[in-house]
DNA sequence: GCTGTTTATCGTCAGGCAGACGACTAAGAT
DNA sequence: ATCTTAGTCGTCTGCCTGACGATAAACAGC
C-alpha cells in the first residue's frame, strides 16, 4: 500500500443513498424525492447524502432515512447495506462514491422531505423503473443518475431475500396476520400464493412466527390469529419463488 | 442533496481490498500479503490499494488482482464486489473507505507479489481467521485493520453462493471431474459429501455441467468424466449443505 | 496374473416437503 | 337467512434428498 500522502491518492465525495421499500395497496413501492436543482433539476432521485467526517456508513444510513422518513432503523424496519457504485462519471460534477442501502418498512403515514410533502413520495417500483412514459407530459419517469439501477439491485436484493430469511416481516407492522404477511410475498414477488400451502409453511415452519394470542378482523372475513416476527432469522428450507 | 462547493463534504481516500480465495490441498485458502511500513509493519494483510481517478471500482479491483496475482478476471476466475467498510476509525491515519471485492479463482501457481515472493502467500482461511496463536514466536495471526472481518463476510458470501449457483466451478480449472468439484464443495464448507449423491445431483442439473467426451484418471482410481461449466448460473433447486 | 485399494457411477428405498385442491369455520354485508 | 370474504385444517401425489448396496475401471504390490 502507498504512504499516505494526501497528493498521492485522488480525493472522493462518498454519499450513502437509500433504497427504502414498503407494501401500500398490495404493490412494492420505493421512497422517491424529487430534486430541487441541477443536474437532473425536477428529475427524481433516490434518497441520500454525504457521509459526515465522523460517522460509520450504516450511521450516515439511518441518519438519513431518520431525516428523510423520521423512520428509525430499530423501530420495526430493516436497514442493510447494499452495493456500492463509483463509476467515474456517474455524477457530472465530480468523483462520487455512493455507498447504496436497502430499507425494508412497514406502510407508513406520507413521507416528509423536510416538511415538505410535494418533493418525496411513495411510487411503485415497477413506475420508477419504468424508463419509458411518465403520467405528467413532459416529463421522464427515469431516475436521476443511476439510481434507477441501483433500485432495481435493490428490489431484486429484497426479493430472494425474503425467500430464505424472515425479512418479509419488516414490511409488516408489529403484529400481523398469516394473510398479511401472505400479501407482503405477493406484492414483492408479484405472483399469487396459495393461501392453505402458505399457512401450512409459515406456522410449521420453527421460530418464524410466534402467536400472539389475540385475533384481529381488520382484513374482513373470519378473525385471523395475530402474530409477531420470531427469532429465526434464516428459513430452512426457504420459502419457494413460483416460476414466472 | 447539497451543493458540491468542495468545502462541504469532507474528503476521503477510496481503495479496494481484494478477499482472494481458492482451494490447495484440499483446505479453502485466502491470499495475503505481508505489509512493508507502519500501521500493522510486518503484519498479513488483504492485497488492495487506491482507486484511481479514472477507474470504475471494479475495474480498480481487476488491475489490483492482475497487478498481485497475474491472475485475468476473464480467465476463469469470478470476480464481484462484497461489501464497503468504512469506520471512521479503521485506518489510524486518515479517513479510508474500502470496497471490498470478492474473487473465486482455480488452484494457481505460487503468487507473486511485484516478484517478492516472501511477501505474498496463501494461507488457510482458518488459519487467517484464527485470532490466536501463530507459527512464529511474537507475531500475531490477526490480519491488519479489518481485514479480519472481511475476509470472514467473503468467505462466507462464499459458502452461501456456492449452494444456489454453479460459481463452485470457478475454482476448478477449466475441465474438471465430477470428483474434483465435489472436493471444492467439501474444502469450502469443511464437511463431506455423499459422492453418489453429489454425483446425481450435479449430472442430473441441467446446464450445470458439460461433458466434454474426455476422461481423465489423474485423480486415481477409476477414469471419471471430464465436464466445463454450464452455462446456468443458478442452481435451482440449490445443492443442499448439510448441517454442520 | 491375482488381489486389494481407490475412485467413479448406477440403483434402490424410505421419508419429507411442496403443489393442487376439497372441506369447514367465522366474521360482516345484503 | 343467505352470500361473501378470509382463515384454517386435511388429503393426496409427485419430486427430491439422504442412506447405502452394488458394479466398473484404473493402479500397486505380490
Amino acid at each position: 500500500m502507498a504512504p499516505y500522502d494526501p497528493s498521492a491518492f485522488p480525493p472522493f465525495a462518498v454519499t450513502v443513498d437509500l433504497v427504502v421499500l414498503t407494501v401500500r395497496h398490495h404493490t412494492l413501492c420505493a421512497l422517491a424525492v424529487r430534486r430541487g436543482e441541477p443536474p437532473f433539476q425536477g428529475r427524481w432521485a433516490l434518497p441520500g447524502g454525504f457521509v459526515r467526517d465522523d460517522e460509520d456508513l450504516s450511521q450516515a444510513a439511518a441518519r438519513e432515512l431518520a431525516e428523510e422518513t423520521g423512520l428509525r432503523a430499530q423501530n420495526g424496519a430493516h436497514l442493510e447495506q447494499l452495493a456500492t457504485y463509483g463509476d467515474p462519471k456517474r455524477d457530472p460534477r465530480m468523483r462520487v462514491v455512493s455507498v447504496a442501502h436497502l430499507v425494508l418498512a412497514p406502510d407508513l403515514p406520507a413521507p416528509r422531505a423536510g416538511g415538505d410533502a410535494r418533493s418525496a413520495r411513495w411510487a411503485p417500483v415497477d413506475t420508477l423503473l419504468d424508463e419509458g412514459g411518465t403520467d405528467h407530459p413532459g416529463e421522464t419517469a427515469a431516475l436521476a443518475f443511476d439510481h434507477g439501477r441501483i433500485l432495481a439491485d435493490g428490489v431484486e436484493r429484497a426479493r430472494s431475500k425474503i425467500e430464505y430469511s424472515s425479512l418479509a416481516t419488516a414490511f409488516c407492522p408489529p403484529e400481523f396476520t398469516v394473510g398479511e404477511l401472505r400479501r407482503v410475498y405477493e406484492a414483492v414477488w408479484g405472483v399469487a400464493l396459495d393461501p392453505r400451502n402458505f399457512h401450512r409453511k409459515v406456522t410449521g415452519t420453527v421460530g418464524f412466527l410466534v402467536p400472539t394470542g389475540g385475533t384481529t378482523t381488520r382484513q374482513g372475513g373470519r378473525p385471523a390469529q395475530l402474530f409477531r416476527a420470531g427469532g429465526a432469522a434464516l428459513l430452512n428450507p426457504p420459502m419457494l419463488r413460483p416460476e414466472v
